[in-house]
DNA sequence: AGCTCTTATGAATCATTGA
DNA sequence: GTCAATGATTCATAAGAGC
């Protein structure tokens, strides 16, 4: 087993027990939604879900390094006709263990799941809350900021968005090829609200991440060499993402299916360098 | 003094008793923020704010029709590097009074305030809550329907062979799949996130809403002849965009310069009309 | 009319100073 | 100490001027 990546199939409230206490640079995760994924998860009811997690995030505050961060990815349902307060209840509970609310970006899905109701309109955005053991944590702003100004004057105006959207999901890190052809221009950091379409049908797996998210804030929030931890990290997306990046990756997940698919991966990457 | 418009100065908590049971169709404010505009609201402490602001949501519920919805514009403040909870604590709240809460929108503001800061990129949503008295509201979604872009047009109007093959064989993206069902298709409806900057110098009045905002949710949520009521109505935008939109609009405000100024322009209106 | 360029200015945030 | 006020930082817009 290579120190790069460590694959782990079980129930992360366990398993997080492996972890050395402030170990983990950067925590990314999309945990299972409330009454979702029933099959794979059981499904948490939306009333249990922060008693469910409580213990997760507890772990979680130990292996974090005081300079690290939690990214957390969530949304509540509606329920009744309303929405849920589960995460609003998270957020309060997780800040009575220890955890710093840090902030909390949009994530603004341009292509939402389709559907219409009498009394909504679709959901085309999701919470990616930052929390953190300290005030004081690495961030590395200039790793992820974008070209704007004259160029993105320019190029709005002489290109479609249809362009815009391929070239986004096409690229990981976003404007990543673009920027480096324009060296030089005038650079700007980003905001807390963050575009990105989402990926569909990746492999009969449901990615639940677009690759370009967590390639995101692995840049913003670690150094290569840093350590990744994913404790929910289904078809495997941040565990590539920041293998590909030179981090440490850690992944967890009780689903064997995803796991297996994950060493498979891996073990594809060491036989071709070998 | 018209039915059409009823300008009231002074604290709403107190002012609102004027205003009959079940009244009004849509409530649509954006009340102080915690510790900002202390010149003119004195400025609530953030730890204070529920409390403040509880008595108000009362008097709301109570002026509000069974079928009329709530939008409230909030943002929480950071304090001590973190973000301030009293948002979470109001939502929650609120419920306890007796509101559902039904969506939250997010406002992307384009133009968001300049600043840099080691910790945290710049802010630029804002919270636009959509709180109802009952599951059964009025919703008029093919009002808010927004043409498709020009862009898109533009594109399917001279669609060229090489962008069908590359947008077909992207099908995984879920993206070629979208362009050919907006063939034919002028109208569609909006998701819950929106896109507007705000408008800067508007004759010495800061306008807190750009004009279009009010205007979406008093064409979503009410019909011409229903009342529009804003609690904090500042420098008046709300009560022109529903008065121009044949509401009739109820505004409250504690600043005296305010509503002299709403006065003004509804006097010159009316001698116009003369 | 349609461009480009310039300028003013925001519901911000943190570090520093002062009571 | 704790708390409250001031200063430095900074960019996407609109509006206006000039070709």
């Amino acid at each position: 087993m290579s120190d790069e990546f460590l694959i782990i199939l079980g129930d992360c409230a366990i398993e997080l027990a492996q972890l050395h206490n402030d170990s983990v640079q950067l925590i990314i995760t999309s945990p299972p939604y409330a009454d979702q994924r029933k099959k794979t998860y059981g499904g948490i009811h939306p009333d249990e879900y922060v008693e469910w997690f409580l213990p997760i995030s507890r772990e979680l505050l130990r292996v974090l390094n005081p300079r690290g961060t939690f990214i957390l990815n969530i949304k509540e349902k509606a329920v009744n006709g309303e929405r849920h307060t589960y995460v609003l209840d998270l957020i309060k509970a997780m800040r009575e263990q220890g955890w710093l609310w840090t902030e909390e970006f949009i994530w603004h899905k341009k292509n939402s799941y389709p559907g219409k109701w009498p009394n909504r309109f679709r959901d085309s955005w999701e919470r990616l809350l930052q929390f953190n053991k300290s005030k004081k944590f690495d961030m590395y702003q200039e790793e992820v900021m974008v070209p704007v100004g004259d160029w993105a004057k320019a190029r709005l105006k002489n290109l479609s968005e249809t362009d815009k959207i391929r070239d986004e999901s096409r690229v990981e890190s976003g404007f990543g090829k673009n920027i480096s052809n324009w060296v030089g221009r005038e650079m700007v950091y980003p905001t807390n609200v963050i575009h990105m379409a989402t990926e569909t049908g990746n492999q009969g797996h449901s990615a639940v991440f677009p690759r370009q998210l967590p390639a995101w804030f692995i840049k913003l929030f670690t150094q290569p060499g840093d350590t990744v931890l994913d404790p929910f990290v289904g078809s495997g997306t941040t565990m590539f993402v920041a293998h590909e990046m030179k981090r440490c990756a850690i992944g967890i997940d009780i689903v064997s299916e995803y796991i297996d698919s994950i060493e498979e991966y891996f073990n594809m990457c060491e036989r071709k360098q070998a």
